[in-house]
DNA sequence: CATGAATGAGAGTTCATTCAT
DNA sequence: GATGAATGAACTCTCATTCAT
């Protein structure tokens, strides 16, 4: 599992993308860190050089998982494909990221929830402008996030403006491929009968099809 | 919160209940006993005079709720429907019990995960017969869930060879509404916009729509 | 050190002497609760069922420290004796207390200042009602303790006004003897030359006369 | 609250004079290698090239303290005024120095206590030569403060073999009025009522008119 | 000199679990 | 059945200290 050997120093790269990791192992509340230590070799007191704490380290795995993804959706959303094409690689975006990449991407989605709910622990040393700055982000986080589902939804409301797909109600419409999309990141094994790119296409299948007019 | 007042003695039912709130509510880490046992006007140490520990009561919850569904799911998987009239019903049925009957159902197959990955404390203590008997009621929910999901694969097969579906991947396709399905219990909230039973309307046609041929 | 049998089950009233005790020996920073579950023969993790957390704790050693001294200078201060028969009377059932009692006592005052910058645990959790609850227990024991040094400062004041004391700065002439007091339990060793009531009786000397018109 | 500009080289002095504010602040457990080094610009392993460890750093703190205040005492003892004279001179320059030049005397004597009971880290590594040197200057300081205390029980056993001091037990009143000026370090406030030379005018006739025969 | 990185030790705290009453 | 008391294990986090650069 180490992905560094032992007489190198680390950096914060190397943590997120370890944290992300065991994240998406573990889910939000089981993940230690001393779990997340041990994946770069280093013993759970080392990570507070790097982090504040667990949970900044954590967001910091969603920020970067977030800004990966959207990087990636963003692009085409702006260009000058059909809604349909456009639909359908971005489909395939999410979920190839979801499998392949999946260390970043997958574990972001899957426990916004505990994010949300938790209570800072830096807000128990009563360093209240850390906390403050820590309740910043995560209410940027997930802002983000909206943003990041805002970008699906008006690709399917301009679908249905330029008549490409049938009028469905957006909101919910988003939100099921989006379910589907993430609820792969917690049964794709690499050793499974297909690919990442090959569930993709199935499923971009299936919402298309359902949008048409 | 608590159900039940606090001069009536308890079930076995009653915490099971009470426990899949909580899980619900919590996810499967964050649930403690003292939770539990807060909900149904317990100390937790009481909980083991009905349950050997955390992991087999949580299992019994999952237990519960698997049986539940499936009870509400076979019927309709037998009757002389059309498939696609059968596939609307369960899927109607699937989220209405994920949104409404919340308790039991949604905290169940989400934190499936966990349930498969932990060890049990019995295991550590070296009780090696509990601890058979535990893997084997584990497995054996596991396997149900399997059947509750080939109840699903079954239907779509069903219509593929009677001609009312398209071909497509059954697991794929299966997977992916059941996706779509739970990840309703994850946002649901009873004050939003639209109850259970209309958000089902809306992904039943959304998944019949790319069923067809 | 063991004040308990370690077959007996201890209440509160026996963790707060031992934790007096640890308290005046190692002073607020360097108690720990493993020290003072050590004092009667249990685990630190057992304090948590007496205790909520650490701060807690020590701040019911200060009230119950404050209580017992002022429930013994009280009475003095209202009863019909000469202002300088009153002052006498404290004098000694302080230093006595300091030094005999010392556990409940001295300890509380000493390390006051450490409990008035800190922060509670509770702030962390974000249990806020306990946090507030705390809070307020907390400035309650530093309004009592204000309410201690009003006793002896009514009692120069009056004197003054009687004519049996000549004219001072009443602030500064009771924060002198009082300081000289609280000095006597960091030096103040059983096996010394002189007893907490011998030395009483010489401070008081110093103070009375001192205050000779 | 840097006393150093980022750019300047850093000696042991500015180091001890940092020292001493964040004991005083915070008192001796409370103090972080981290605190000290903050305060001068440093990072805390950079404290580790001027002193060998934190026992030996607020050692030096101690000693520095103590050669000051013994500085300015001392010439008073030797010199020809009468003993109330010195006494009141004496009082004065204690107290100023714990009010006014804080940061170097008032924490040194308040945490002497901290010093006496720990064991070094020298000790637990095991190097038992700079262990011994440590434990040889950990003594001296005592030894030193006991000689400080002497100076003022010398001047008090002087004023009574002249007359001028009506008899009294010389250690208990010395300890008296030297707890009196200590606990002016934790109450004082620059922003009180009174100034430090005011505080000690009067807490000088307290004690010198306790000692008139 | 100075520092960033790393660590072992230990503190406060939580929690599942046991047991005598 | 139910509970209060107690505990071991594990977790987050802090801190003094070391070392290579």
């Amino acid at each position: 599992m180490a992905r560094k050997p032992a007489d190198q120093s680390v950096n914060k790269q190397d943590i997120l993308l370890a944290a992300a990791d065991v994240l998406q192992r573990n889910g939000y509340e089981a993940t230690t860190m001393k779990d997340i230590a041990a994946e770069v070799n280093l013993t759970a007191a080392s990570l507070y050089h790097h982090f504040r704490n667990k949970d900044t380290l954590l967001l910091a795995v969603l920020e970067a998982g977030l800004e990966q993804i959207i990087g990636q959706i963003e692009p085409i959303v702006h260009s000058r494909l059909s809604s349909a094409d456009k639909l359908r690689q971005m489909i395939t975006a999410h979920i190839v990221s979801l499998t392949q990449n999946t260390a970043v991407a997958a574990a972001m989605i899957f426990e916004m929830k505990s994010l949300v709910g938790g209570r800072s622990e830096l807000d128990r040393n009563g360093d209240t402008a850390a906390h403050e700055e820590f309740v910043a982000r995560q209410q940027a986080v997930i802002a983000r996030r909206d943003q990041f589902e805002e970008l699906f939804r008006q690709v399917v409301r301009e679908g249905i403006e330029r008549g490409e797909f049938r009028p469905v109600d957006v909101g919910i419409f988003t939100k099921t491929f989006l379910g589907a999309h993430n609820w792969v990141g917690l049964w794709y094994r690499p050793s499974g009968r297909l690919k990442g790119h090959e569930i993709a296409e199935l499923m971009a299948d299936t919402f298309l099809r359902a949008l048409r007019p």
